[in-house]
DNA sequence: TTCTAACCGAGACGGTACGTCCTGTCTTCGT
DNA sequence: ACGAAGACAGGACGTACCGTCTCGGTTAGAA
């Protein structure tokens, strides 16, 4: 990785260093390293320390951006009409992600529970999940469905998200995926 | 901490210095330190770093020990007849302790994240503790209540306790406790 | 010593904290002490401990070249014209210096005894001496003086010199270095 | 060397373990290791660390014991009539011994600079070879021999001696002992 | 056009913690 | 009382990493 040339930018930020450093650092996490240093970040960019400490805070914070970055689901909120599907096609989709990023959100946790600035970002990055899910509970609300309580559906759902890829007890297939939208669907609108 | 001259135990392990060092490293942990040394923990339980490092294959594996024992929930498994009440109990009885012991568990879980030996440690505590609720689940079920997915109900429960745990965006008293309780009554006897 | 700040310099090897590492070295080598560890030179230069390690490649080799560094003699090679007068003009320089750093040597040679990178200096060192002693038998060779063995009379001179620093039983005085004088010029030039 | 069953001799001293201990001390030093560790002789002489802290003060102590026991030269003081042939007949024999002893030798004096009770051990050591050497001299002299500095002329030869087996310039081979033997008597008896 | 300020790769630096090794002491259990 | 075994407190070792700093070089844009 360290072969790529890049041009220099002059006095202005340069792009590609900024990349690399995040495709360094996804690298690194995605594959389960655990002690990831600051030195094998910016050897695998080809970049100084240096370049990394002028525009991060702090080690955690590149990697949580990294992460971040690397797991943002493309998956769009559904709009199927109904609830239970909503839910189902959801978080198919967000399990699928989860399964293929796994150990860079184990790392990313790592990082966010020694560093603040880390937490940070994995927090924005949860509100923003939640506020994906959030929407598909609202709009069956204004269809008319009784959500009992949606903040507690919400930490049900990433609660066995993050819980299954903390202790790595159960999978995160489809299969399980659909369990819960449909235990969700239960719960929620009971 | 320091001064507690224990006697000499010869050639047998000295159960008190083991004692010693887990209620150092559980005096460290609850107080929320985030860079606990190996060196901290031997100074304050008065005890040689090798001391350590000869019963415990890492500083993880040592921490990780201090906070199951500290966490070591005595909530007896409730028995009062009815499933809701039986999680009611049981989930605000862990809310409570998991309360108290907040920065001691995401230590934990911080340590766990990096250390195999450590994870281990944490793993048999959750399996424990998941132990305690499917007793509930598996006694409402012999009452003749359909559970529909005991795993996933497991996963629910615990997914939210350490949910709120790592991500703090929310309670962990007794209020929550008693809603996820009512959820998952809903959510598992649908 | 701590609080001497020193300017960094960059990417450059730092030589005032090189200088600040063998003067600590040598300060703690000629006060006698026995159990010098890096941490303390380090502390007493005001360094860490990497940049020590980072330049020498042991403990040993630091302390030497410190000891060489410090015992390295002003003396400059006499010419007086006679055998007898050169030979008691350089002993008695020697022996002063040697005199007065005493410990050092001791503790020298203990490093040397345990650390090849050590010894290695400590050798370049006994060369360098012999070089200057070699000189003066030369000279007196090429003004006509017969010298039975040189090689046996430069150990003969440095022998007696490192017996009496290691061992201890006698002194190193101006009078015993008049006498080892007269004694090499009857065995040389016998 | 840890298969040899002793048998135990109750409450008195075992003069079996003794003499292990020291011959795994000699072992370890002829062999020419550098870091010899108390734990290394008492499993090496399948004793018990304490048994070698109860009869010696220090491990320097134990590996000068050792090393003296096998140094010791059987070499008896020459009685030929002659100085010259005397001193040559005691170096060849002691350069001898030397040579075949001269790791132990080495490793002798680096306890000897580091630990006292070693040092005092080497020191006696150095007194009975001093004295033989002192023997033959003194013999000399009420033959009428003229004897110029009976102190100095024992500092040039075992300095000498000292001095190659620590620096290894030179060889200590029967033609280095001759011509020592030789420059002593010339410079001896002036 | 020249100057200068911000960027970059590189890597030394002070400092903290790691996990290992060793010393000399202490105690148990067996002879 | 002695011996084998080995745990213990203490402390040094040499390595790894963090985040800071400076160097020497490059380039964009202000003077």
């Amino acid at each position: 990785m360290t072969g790529a040339r890049r041009p220099h930018t002059g006095r202005r930020r340069n792009e590609a260093a900024r990349e690399a450093i995040l495709a360094a650092a996804a690298g690194l996490l995605a594959h389960g390293e655990v002690g990831i240093s600051v030195d094998t970040i910016a050897a695998a960019a080809g970049v100084g320390k240096q370049t990394i400490y002028r525009w991060w805070p702090s080690k955690g914070a590149v990697l949580l951006e990294a992460a971040v970055a690397q797991a943002e689901i493309q998956a769009p909120v559904p709009d199927t009409g109904s609830l239970g599907q909503d839910l189902d096609v959801f978080l198919v989709a967000t399990f699928r992600t989860v399964a293929a990023n796994k150990s860079l959100l184990r790392n990313a946790m790592a990082e966010a529970l020694r560093d603040d600035a880390a937490a940070k970002v994995l927090k924005e990055f949860a509100v923003s999940r939640r506020a994906a899910l959030a929407e598909i509970l609202e709009r069956a609300q204004q269809r008319g469905v009784a959500i009992e309580d949606r903040d507690l559906t919400l930490d049900q759902a990433f609660g066995v998200l993050w819980y299954r890829i903390l202790f790595e007890h159960d999978e995160l297939d489809e299969q399980a995926a659909e369990r819960l939208a449909a235990a969700l669907a239960r719960s929620a609108a009971g």
